[in-house]
DNA sequence: CCATGAATGC
């Protein structure tokens, strides 16, 4: 016996109702007198005769349907199914509203088996199962619903057709997608039907097609802000940033106002093309649309400051949302800790924990690049029992974080077994530790890795060739570094980068090269001044003053005053003896007012941070850091 | 009776 409530709006006690009860074959009148309604004790086979005197079929629809929408539970939609088979009352609009309930409930087992046993699949059903699946992103189920339907000739309607259009796109079925754009213009809804044509205008954005999705979106007759949220949406997300606030423009002239939608997605174009100016003009345009204190909005804004540099408008915005949830602390987190601001960014973090907010994967790879630029271990490892509680640690992007992060804190014996942990190595996870080896000195472990990598089915990519590079010049594989890099340059799918030449630079000049390295360095269109400064510390290695004029001359082109250089030029020429030299240098470096910035070097022990600068000898146990550093330096050239 | 768009990362 199970209970069930029933508060039927408008339904008396007294009233008497008549159900017109019928069969597919014949239909016949059963006057049944209602007894109960309030609330009724339902045997589990229910029995509504026992209770109802039913006289109208509309009231009984009606009342059918009142019951369906009250239920919680699939449980109770089932008896009342149960009780329509029973009494053979027609099925076409309640079967399709019973099964929308069982949809909506997360009933599917329920839903498919009525569906799979009404007599005839209206497309309103066909259409509830489809966008059912379209919600729950199991794509491929409504696309073989959705072909089920033609055969079994039911056409597609509006409805049908704006929901399967997203399956199409997430499987990237292009022809599918074509032939059901076909049908909406055969049937007209294409400009008809702004459901249809913004489904359209998404469908071909997520294909990349943003061609079609602006000829699409085009031809709609009436344009609402969906439709262009969608066209602005498409460019942001196919990084035409620039075509993006086309976009936006052409909606406000034809006098459409945007909505929160618009301009989280405006504000991502902000964010990458890092233009200010247009962020604080749709910073002004939320303002004015009333927009301002709505979470996303703000979290976008936020980010869109971070993006252009300007953290402490982030923080500002920050400071007026009410209640931060998990996707402003993360974009927070993530701006401070790329823009410089790591103590800040894991005290934010902190400050999240202690709100109870959980964190997620994107929160926790933001807080390790924090720590991953300060080189602390301890708190990079407190994060990493966070990650592990969580049950976190098998994403790929967590997964890359904490390799970097023990790679930046030399801990490469604690990179190694979160590797072995991940078992989809792509090439992002791959290059991540190849980096870690490189920058360690585990020259031999980095080519290997390399040379493990075609095994693997992975391509190599530019990220991959810095790392191959770097571990060449530590071992002195002046050849075969070159050769690499020779093989590289010619793959179209490479992008060389200032890095690339910084690393050959470096392998060249270690050698003894400098001929090679400085011819390279001419070969760049647009050097950058890096490569002067590392072929300037090759010449400083090899003892060799040749070129420092002829360098600092090119310095002097590119960037007047460069200290770096500078400084550079007056230890290798002092080194060698060529006082006069050292004092032109000087002098120019005098000359311009400039002051070398002092290098600071610190150490985090037990929580206590000690710093050390160039001719600071303030701290209290500088004798014996002095006397063991001396010792090291000894062993050091004892090992050449 | 059934349908539209978003903010955070290696």
């Amino acid at each position: 016996m199970a209970t069930l409530k029933w508060r039927v709006k408008g339904w008396k006690s007294s009233k008497f109702v008549r159900v017109l009860q019928t069969n597919a074959f014949n239909q016949t009148q059963q006057i049944i007198r209602k007894t109960t309604t309030s609330s009724t004790q339902i045997p589990s086979q229910l029995d509504l005769p026992l209770h109802f005197r039913v006289t109208n079929l509309n009231e009984a629809s009606g009342f059918y349907i009142s019951l369906i929408q009250q239920s919680k539970s699939a449980e109770e939609i089932r008896k009342i199914q149960t009780h329509m088979t029973n009494h053979s009352f027609p099925h076409l609009r309640l079967g399709n509203k019973l099964l929308d309930a069982y949809l909506r409930l997360g009933s599917l087992g329920y839903a498919h088996q009525l569906f799979d046993e009404l007599p005839q699949r209206h497309v309103v059903a066909w259409n509830a199962m489809i966008s059912c699946y379209i919600r729950q992103r199991r794509s491929a189920e409504a696309v073989s619903l959705y072909k089920r339907m033609a055969l079994e000739g039911v056409c597609p309607d509006d409805f049908t057709l704006s929901s399967i259009l997203k399956a199409f796109s997430d499987l990237g079925l292009v022809f599918d997608g074509q032939k059901a754009h076909g049908k909406a213009v055969v049937f007209g809804l294409e400009i008809s039907n702004v459901f249809v044509g913004s489904a359209l205008v998404d469908m071909y954005a997520k294909l990349g097609k943003m061609r079609n999705a602006h000829l699409v979106a085009d031809r709609v007759v009436e344009k609402d802000v969906v439709l262009f949220t969608t066209l602005v949406v498409g460019y942001v997300q196919n990084g035409e940033d620039g075509k993006a606030m086309q976009a936006f423009y052409q909606m406000i002239s034809e006098g459409v106002k945007g909505n929160e939608y618009t301009f989280t997605s405006l504000l991502v174009s902000c964010g990458n093309l890092k233009d200010l100016c247009l962020g604080n003009l749709i910073h002004g345009f939320i303002i004015k649309c009333g927009h301002e204190f709505g979470i996303s909005s703000q979290t976008s804004l936020l980010t869109m400051y971070s993006k252009c540099g300007m953290v402490d408008d982030s923080l500002k915005v920050f400071e007026h949302v009410l209640n931060p949830n998990l996707v402003s602390w993360t974009s927070l987190i993530v701006g401070l800790a790329q823009n410089g601001r790591e103590e800040v960014a894991l005290s934010k973090f902190c400050q999240m924990i202690r709100s109870s907010v959980i964190p997620n994967c994107l929160t926790l790879s933001g807080a390790l690049i924090a720590c991953s630029s300060l080189a602390i271990l301890d708190q990079g490892q407190q994060i990493h029992t966070i990650i592990l509680k969580l049950g976190l640690h098998l994403d790929k992007f967590i997964g890359a974080s904490l390799i970097d992060f023990y790679g930046r804190c030399g801990c490469v014996e604690l990179a190694k077994p979160v590797y072995d942990s991940l078992f989809n190595r792509d090439l992002v996870i791959v290059n991540t530790l190849m980096y870690a080896y490189a920058q360690n000195g585990f020259e031999h472990e980095t080519l290997e890795l390399f040379q493990r990598m075609k095994a693997m089915g992975l391509e190599p990519n530019d990220v991959t060739l810095v790392s191959v590079l770097l571990a060449c010049g530590n071992a002195g594989l002046v050849d075969e570094g070159i050769h690499i890099f020779d093989t590289f340059v010619g793959k179209c799918n490479i992008q060389i980068t200032k890095e690339h030449y910084a690393c050959m630079v470096d392998i060249y000049g270690r050698a003894g090269r400098l001929q090679e390295a400085e011819s390279l360095i001419n070969e760049v269109g647009n050097p950058d001044i890096v490569l002067w400064r590392i072929l300037l510390t090759a010449c400083r290695l090899h003892g060799d003053i040749t070129m420092v004029g002829r360098i600092l001359k090119k310095v002097a082109e590119l960037s007047p005053g460069d200290e770096g250089s500078l400084v550079l030029s007056s230890n290798i020429y002092a080194a060698e003896g060529n006082w006069s030299q050292v004092i032109g240098v000087k002098s120019l470096i005098w000359g311009n007012g400039l002051k070398k910035s002092p290098a600071m070097s610190w150490v985090s022990i037990d929580g206590e941070v000690h710093t050390f600068m160039a001719g600071d000898f303030s701290h209290p146990r500088f004798k014996e850091i002095d006397y063991i550093i001396k010792e090291l330096m000894k062993k050091v050239k004892e090992f050449g």
